[in-house]
RNA sequence: GUGGGUGUAGCUCAGUGGUAGAGCACUGGAUUGUGGCUCCAGGUGUCGCGGGUUCAAUUCCCGUCACUCACCCCA
């Protein structure tokens, strides 16, 4: 019987996490840069978090969620960052310690959709969340933050959308307006969007099917209902953006899957091949009642999310990261891979990367496993190395050879090793 | 949940009603301790699984499972 992964979650090779990492790091430098801290989290939280944050009529509580069912207790596989993050900053009444707080985070999601192409069922996230802020420049720089992160990550062709709900009031002014305009054309609605009319009307606009668009062409649009602060917070937020110089779209039919946002909203997506059909690589908005919502005080927040997986795949053309240069030493005999050892624990402790082989085989065979492996140096010692107190120190680059004193073995190798490309130096 | 596509060596795939191949990868060798190129040699497959038709099925039919892409929705 051989085991397999399970649907919709995958494996990362070690071939692969080099492009991991780098992502991460580079991610980890530009949020850090921008003064942001870790938040780490459990991967489990009380179902009622996600029921309470994302919302009851959202597909992911209403049908994404892995559940746990233990001993009463229901718990949730975290479907996506911030009801976690909120939870946490209610929990330890973060509001009190600093006036405003930047965290951050990276890790693991589920959620149980089908599968397909930049969509799977353990993915990757990284976020950030502010609280404490109003906006709206902070949203402008949260977007800015986005891009300049998309940029260096190496991610072609970018489209911002932007839009904004407004407060809760023009939200349920707009939400009357729409079901008024919605309700007496309701027949020509797609199945879907007939059930939403009632529980969510908004998603309604963000409906694929054409003939849901030609009902929703002639609806009224939020903006233009946007009055008092929320205009305000809606005008600033643009004229930053351009202050910034960061190109947008201002997108009225941009409503996101999730209940808790208010005013700002906006998302990433990019038109870079290897994405299918999931291109939305970052989405983000303001949601300024979770917080009380949650038990918390009446703190504003706003944040983003970006998926790896995504991320990754828009890259994917993209030179792999080379490893840190290597050392392969290469004994002969037993007397040999004995002395080898220690001779690999010495060169390590000077910060070398070394593999030492154990397995024995002809000198033809080990410099061959040490030119697959990409190593830059490798070290023969034989019985005549040995006799004479000295390492053959290879460069497998310049096919150079030198005898090296046992003592001054390892400065010769840190020094070689110290020029070769991908060296930290 | 719905629809399409695909399941043959580790990987990418070809192929035929008579129990199967290529490339890559891997291992060894091309005069005895010097790699990358080239050449030679070598091994492996329940042809996804179950059933049916047939003298005979990997090849045809049915079912099933898995993977995959898309819808829905989302990062």
């Amino acid at each position: 019987m051989q085991f397999r992964q399970v649907q919709g979650m995958h494996d990362i090779l070690p071939e692969q996490v080099g492009r991991w990492q780098r992502l991460e790091a580079t991610f980890r430098r530009v949020v850090e840069a921008h003064a942001f801290s870790e938040l780490r989290t459990p991967l489990v939280e009380p179902t009622a978090l996600f029921v309470r944050s994302i919302g009851d009529a959202t597909d992911i509580v209403e049908k994404e969620m892995f559940v746990l069912e233990r001993e009463g207790e229901s718990l949730a596989l975290r479907p996506e960052g911030t009801a976690s993050a909120a939870r946490a900053f209610v929990e330890h009444a973060v509001h009190a310690r600093e006036p405003v707080t930047r965290w951050y985070y990276l890790g693991a999601m589920f959620r149980a959709e089908r599968p397909q192409r930049g969509r799977q069922r353990q993915f990757h996230q990284a976020g950030c969340e502010v609280y404490g802020d109003p906006g709206p420049w902070v949203d402008a720089e949260l977007m800015e933050l986005v891009l300049t992160f998309l940029r260096e990550a190496g991610c072609p062709e970018l489209e911002l959308h932007v839009s904004s709900l407004g407060g809760p009031e023009t939200r349920a002014r707009y939400r009357d307006a729409l079901v008024a305009h919605l309700t007496p054309r309701a027949a020509a609605l797609s199945e879907t969007s007939q059930r939403r009319l009632a529980t969510n009307p908004l998603r309604v606009l963000d409906s694929k099917d054409p003939a849901d668009q030609a009902v929703v062409a002639g609806a009224p649009s939020l903006l233009d209902l946007l009055e008092g602060d929320d205009r305000a917070h809606w005008d600033e937020l643009l004229a930053s953006l351009d202050s910034l110089g960061v190109p947008y779209v201002v997108d009225p039919a941009l409503v996101r899957g999730l209940d808790y946002y208010t005013r700002t909203l906006f998302e990433v997506r990019s038109s870079a091949g290897g994405l299918g059909a999931q291109n939305t690589l970052v989405g983000g908005g303001r949601y300024d009642a979770m917080i009380g919502e949650l038990g918390g005080p009446p703190v504003p927040a706003i944040g983003f999310a970006l998926g790896l997986e995504r991320l990754l795949l828009a890259t994917e053309g993209a030179p792999a990261p080379t490893g840190r240069p290597r050392c392969f030493v290469a004994p002969l005999g037993a007397r040999a891979r004995r002395e080898a050892l220690g001779l690999a624990r010495e060169l390590r402790a000077s910060g070398a990367v070394v593999e030492v082989d154990t397995r024995g085989g002809s000198l033809k065979s080990l410099l061959r496993r040490a030119d697959s492996l990409g190593s830059r140096l490798c070290l023969v010692l034989g019985d005549g190395e040995l006799d004479r107190g000295v390492v053959q120190v290879k460069d497998l680059a310049s096919h150079e050879r030198a005898d090296v004193p046992r003592g001054a073995l390892v400065e010769d190798v840190r020094r070689r090793l110290a020029g070769a490309p991908g060296s930290p130096e």
